[in-house]
DNA sequence: CAGAATCCATACAGATACTG
DNA sequence: CAGTATCTGTATGGATTCTG
């Protein structure tokens, strides 16, 4: 069968090393790194640069719905972590560059494992919320 | 070498289908997806789950600096999303089971490659962190 | 072009008190 | 025991205006 046993026990190991009961909270790595990805735009970021590398003006226009405070704010949060590169290229007017860095690109894997299990179980986390939502109501 | 060059496409494909420069941002999958695990409490919840069902206090007593209000927000997000499973056993006074469902145990995969990333390369994260602020305070 | 700065609404999350 | 209700502070994120 699919019993993720091993999945199962990776994850206990690191609870474990985690001390999830301790106060460590804030430190964890898992932590960090899911309040980077868990927010708006990063991930969509990540996903948009994984293709080329992309100029402000660019991403601004290939994701219309971001506000240009989200994207700098967003972009700037990004290259503190590591993931991606800024490079200023001195013309008039300034052109700025983003990039991967082999640390951001090396996560678009486990970022596409996610993505692939968000497609695929799509439709069972939908029906789950109009039961749910519906037996809401019925109450 | 390491070139994710699969995960790379996988993704952009995941982009296209998502006509990631359209409207549909909220109704993405990817989107929700990351809105439950992206929140503060659960991923954490997941993982304990993944190790044996647990009653409400039970969780609570593991997860110390959890709110209570937060301890039953989080279950009912996970539990209409098709998650977890709550089983309320009629005793007196009433214990309430919460246990993963099918759907939750597959989503562990997925976020177990999430959480060895994590732990693999938080190093590299931390150091660009310092280097980061580093520079800005200089400036 | 690529942003910084400011203002403002809402979402998120903790503390506390109460209930079947 | 397993919650609900209320009150409140903080973080998030958008709109707008301004700058090198």
């Amino acid at each position: 069968m699919k019993r993720p046993a091993n999945a199962s026990r990776g994850i206990q190991d690191v609870l474990r090393a985690q001390n999830i009961s301790g106060q460590s909270l804030s430190e964890c790595p898992v932590r960090q790194v899911l309040d980077q990805i868990g927010d708006k735009w990063s991930t969509l970021m990540l996903l948009s640069l994984s293709e080329k590398p992309y100029r402000f003006g660019e991403l601004r226009r290939l994701i219309p719905d971001i506000s240009q405070r989200m994207l700098t704010q967003t972009l700037r949060d990004l290259q503190r972590n590591g993931l991606i590169l800024r490079t200023v290229f001195p013309t008039q007017p300034p052109s700025v560059e983003y990039r991967l860095t082999p640390l951001g690109e090396s996560l678009l894997e486990p970022l596409g494992t996610l993505v692939r299990w968000a497609e695929t179980h799509y439709g069972r986390i939908q029906s789950a919320r109009r039961h749910f939502d519906g037996k809401a109501d019925a109450a």
